[in-house]
DNA sequence: GATGAATGAGGGTTCATTCAT
DNA sequence: CATGAATGAACCCTCATTCAT
């Protein structure tokens, strides 16, 4: 009987939402600083929640990590309805996303099947193909450039950061721009 | 503590180099199935070979990977040696080489700091530099691409190819080539 | 890898502190029967636990041991607070409680540099100071006595228990008693 | 068949004393680094040596380590035969030995009941027999003292100098000389 | 609904001892 | 006789997942 003391308040019901925030909040950090793969004993602790809370509201990882990677694909979202956004403002975002951090990429890799990151990476190659027919039509790139080689080039630039040391990414990052800079011909 | 029973026969030390080999020919497998982070003990058993022996021959994970990956540097080595080979011979064998397995890329990066691995590193570079210096001066590609831009390419695609699924990687490799050749100019 | 087959039952979280106290328990036997490195396994075996409980509440093998010897230093300082209590008796509880269990000591010197054994150590001390003050002031003892001698006794004499055959404790403790009582002066 | 290269050269019969030594000297080296346990594979390798020779020679750990420290005991024995070594003098030369290596006390102890350290105790208590007498008689030490405590105080030294930090080892040797030459009453 | 303890398989590593050559 | 490789049990520790309260 747990007659006893300090246990967290069962605050009932509305601890619900609150939990799920302070469980996507604390993944994103953890996910942040120890990669795609750090335990979710982590995460709990960090959220200040037990294990079988964060399980009931993310029954796995990947449930996990859609909810904390949906802000990164709704900036590209936002991006692209701006309406003077280039590829190459693309690739600063995804860049920048990446940088800060690498698991977003782990996972779109490392579960590529699953049907919850097939979704994510849909809505990713939707912001490609709205920007690319943009910019094609405004000159900027080559009549040549498909969605998938734009695709390809986001996806090895970011993994390729995710892998990188911390310290050497925004070099790592600005180098993989002008190669791919040169590739596409955006400044003609 | 001692345990014997009824063990496997004990056949001396010359098994020993057999064992090698046969450590090395699992480990080959298994990091292409697998990847680099499979586990050693799946080494020793494909081998069909104690963990002892696994350990006895390499210490480690990284010393198990040098031994397997040597030949394809060598190979790489062997490429810039041949005359008339170009950076773009380059890009087909590693990415052959990648398609195939896909660990070295994985340990590369993953072990970045070890001083092994920086060896076999050391030694990507030095073939970078001789092919690079060949095809600048025989006008193949433009005088601004660097020896960093070229290992960082050669790198981003190794490491998407090794995220690949199997079936997709000859198309992706293809692409992937393409991008660069237009980067790089090799064309003109 | 998940696992789970027909696992024995999950007693929830209420089971926490009745395992934490079987635990002691198993190590106070397990340490007193098999020396203070004995497998960590054969502990969670003995308290019914699984490896993975006993490392959640005690994740090295001094925080276990530091649970279970606790007990013993708490009775050394309830001696000291009896105002009667002398030198002599602090051997004689000393030496009961080592030709009881032997690894308190086995730590207190294996691990001497812990921050953990480091504080029970310095409980000890100050057990020591207390009656020995106390012993010099009655002129039970002579003035050159210092509390590291004391200590170096007590030491020697409870690592001598620990590795001597049980069944020769007690003979040995009355030797050492009779030795180190002629070398304080005990009895003049 | 062995037609390859660099084995060590077998010498026959006649390398048997050589590599005898050779284990002994390298035993009693690691036994002083790493302590009675150390592996005897570590044995074997400073020795030069197979690990089939070493066991041939010496079939368990105990009978290479009485090897090696037979010459401790001959060194106390040559002591007692000089006609004016006194217990002190012993103390002295058993302190000595401790302090270099330690490993002969943690046999004595850990491998008590082994025919052969009881063999190597049974000198030592010879030593202390002729030497207890001689200091009776020349007055030196009380009529009190016994064989066994003498024995007792030797042990308790040694091993707590066997289980100290090495740089502690000549102070703590000391404070124990005192309290012991307190206890028996050299002086007197 | 939340809690948080328990589970236990699995991977890495070490080392005493054996034995074909 | 020496060699030195092989064996493999045993230990340590981690973590995904479950479930009584």
């Amino acid at each position: 009987m747990p007659t006893n003391s300090e246990a967290k308040a069962n605050l009932g019901p509305s601890a619900g939402p609150a939990n799920r925030r302070a469980l996507i909040a604390a993944a994103r950090e953890v996910f942040a600083e120890s990669g795609f793969q750090a335990p979710l004993s982590a995460v709990a602790r960090r959220a200040g929640v037990g294990q079988g809370s964060l399980y009931r509201h993310f029954p796995d990882r990947i449930a996990l990590a859609v909810a904390v990677f949906d802000d990164n694909i709704t900036e590209l979202e936002a991006l692209v309805e701006s309406d003077g956004s280039t590829l190459s403002d693309l690739f600063d975002l995804i860049t920048a996303q990446a940088i800060g951090s690498t698991a977003l990429v782990d996972m779109l890799i490392s579960d590529r099947h699953d049907a919850r990151t097939v979704h994510l990476g849909t809505r990713v190659v939707a912001v490609i193909d709205t920007i690319l027919a943009r910019d094609k039509s405004a000159g900027r790139i080559g009549a040549g450039v498909e969605a998938a080689d734009v695709m390809l080039a986001i996806s090895m630039l970011a993994l390729m950061l995710s892998k990188s040391d911390p310290e050497e990414r925004p070099s790592t990052a600005a180098r993989g721009r002008a190669i791919f800079r040169a590739a596409f011909s955006y400044q003609r």
